[in-house]
RNA sequence: GCACCGAUGGCGAAGUGGCUAACGCGCUGGUCUGCAAAACCAGUAUUCAUGGGUUCGACUCCCAUUCGGUGCUCCA
């Protein structure tokens, strides 16, 4: 069985990723802050470290995998305020909504979730123990920072330097009497109205660093192997979790560091004022389909910017048909018995081609070429009356594998975009619906009954040879959004 | 300003110091079909931003230029 290679920024070089001291491989992943809807842009890292965790599990590596909700921050006890609801309310709406979009996405769920305001103690254990080394101090107003002069190694992930940073540093104004501008934040001192916890450190709330080496701790220990996020995390945040693990403990914080690329929209950062800002919701009530997201996401490998557009959205719905319809082929005929020896070559070609992309790095635009080369050998031989039996059992293997990671061949995209449709009519959002997918899903579309019995009623009309009636029903459907194929074993529809 | 990354066909996107530069989508023609759809077949980059250099040989290594992106500040 192959191990999993995979770039770490630490090094700069792709290295064997496995599990060190415990059987399954430790991993934590930087996961949302709840305080809105997740954009596209965040679901890229959630779905590569998705893609991450699934060819682990492929590769038979177990896996523990960690991810935090960051529950408390400014911008959370901003508009908490400005509801005047309390912050657990206000974040559980958003917290249940990423939820929703991971499993629209289909993304696993990590072996642990776990949220800030729920590890407030193990936060400030961390805190006191740096405290205790004078690493960590405490400021006037009751804040603590990190005294970051007694790292040594800091800058080591985003290679930087330390000396230049500080002196090129904007200043952030001392207006409570850091020791250096750089030293960063550990522990916010509370304020008048704001939520709070009293601890033995007073009363205030955590750092945003702080929280993540806190509970990467707690749930996989002081060293572990794996932790992921995208590529803006890697300085500050991923920098001072590092200086504040490493310093407190002694020992390093993770092995191998995993940065996700950035993801442009329309070849351009992502941004409300571009009016080029996506969140999955945005593009399900367009009229897109979740499967065909997921696939484009996936398609540009981790380690490459990406540049998301709608015209790649088409592409990778097509595409995806074709995996859909190819599968559905090899399942609904009956094969002669058999096999055919060049064909049953190629497709372990392919399955060994497909398994060595992944492995090498996660080179998932690869791994996809391998897919289709199968894909059309497979429906050459078909057509040629060259498929066997045998033949379509091991391309249905490779093809499970190739979802086993991918997934995206079972269709719940008519079900997501329901859902979607559901939760806008609730939010008063149904003004941003496509009128297309209002036709399609809402509450006036056909049923699938309704066009089951309208797909009898044309086999009927063939079979009279009424031609024009059979035309005009297809024609009818097509223009609902349904598209009829005759094949040999009877009529399959599919919503387009 | 400093640092880093990228530039491959109509679009998206792999890849390698030397076989016909993957794969997907699109487009054109054909096969199949009552007609379609699906699928298949053929065609669709003598060429990998531009200019130099290294080399027997570079799209692949080096330098410069141009363009795009990112980080240095909250951000996936």
């Amino acid at each position: 069985m192959a191990t999993l290679q995979l770039f770490n920024t630490l090094t700069g070089t792709v290295e064997s990723l496995t599990p060190q001291g415990t059987p399954e491989l430790r991993m934590y992943c930087c996961g949302p802050t709840v305080y809105d809807y997740g954009h596209i842009g965040n679901f890229r890292t959630f779905l590569h470290v998705d893609v991450l965790r699934r060819v682990l599990l492929q590769l038979g590596v177990p896996v523990r995998h960690v991810m935090n909700i960051t529950d408390v921050d400014d911008k959370i006890i901003r508009n908490a305020t400005a509801a005047q609801i309390p912050i657990g309310q206000y974040t559980a709406k958003y917290e249940q909504a990423f939820f929703e979009d991971l499993n629209a996405l289909g993304i696993q769920l990590p072996e642990v979730i776990a949220r800030a305001t729920e590890c407030i103690p193990e936060m400030v254990e961390l805190i006191q123990k740096l405290a205790a080394k004078d690493i960590a101090y405490q400021v006037e107003d009751g804040s603590w920072y990190f005294r970051l002069n007694r790292d040594p190694e800091y800058g080591k992930l985003s290679k930087k330097d330390l000396e230049h940073i500080e002196d090129g540093a904007r200043v952030d104004v001392d207006e409570y009497e850091k020791d250096a501008a750089r030293d960063f934040a550990l522990w916010k001192a509370a304020k008048p109205q704001e939520t709070s916890w009293q601890t033995a450190i007073g009363e205030g709330r955590p750092g945003w660093h702080i929280e993540c080496s806190a509970m990467a701790a707690k749930f996989l220990g002081d060293t572990f192997d794996l932790h992921a996020g995208g590529e803006d995390l890697m300085f500050p945040h991923h920098e001072n979790e590092i200086a504040q693990s490493e310093c407190a403990s002694g020992k390093t914080f993770a092995r191998h560091w995993m940065h996700v690329r950035f993801l442009l929209v329309e070849g351009r950062k992502m941004s409300k004022s571009e009016g080029n800002f996506y969140t999955l919701r945005d593009l399900l009530l367009k009229g897109q389909r979740a499967s065909a997201i997921r696939f484009l996401l996936l398609s540009v490998p981790y380690r490459n910017q990406m540049n998301f557009t709608l015209d790649g959205l088409v592409e990778s719905t097509n595409a995806v048909d074709r995996l859909r319809t190819f599968r559905q082929r090899l399942q609904s005929q009956a094969w002669p018995a058999g096999s055919n020896a060049e064909l049953a070559v190629t497709i372990q070609q392919a399955a060994e081609k497909y398994t060595s992309a992944l492995a090498h790095d996660l080179n998932t635009a690869e791994a996809r070429a391998a897919i289709f080369d199968m894909v059309r050998a497979a429906n050459t031989a078909a057509d040629h009356g060259l498929l066997q039996a045998d033949n379509a059992a091991a391309a249905l293997r490779v093809l499970a594998s190739f979802d086993a990671v991918f997934n995206i061949l079972e269709d719940r995209d008519a079900e997501l975009t329901k859902a979607a449709l559901a939760w806008a009519e609730a939010e008063g959002r149904m003004a941003e619906v496509a009128p297309e997918v209002l036709e399609k899903f809402g509450a006036n579309s056909l049923s699938d009954a309704a066009i089951e019995a309208l797909v009898a009623e044309r086999t009927q009309a063939k079979k009279t040879r009424n031609f024009a009636r059979a035309d005009a029903i297809r024609n009818e459907l097509l223009a609902k959004g349904i598209l009829l194929e005759d094949s040999k074993d009877g009529v399959r529809w599919k919503r387009k």
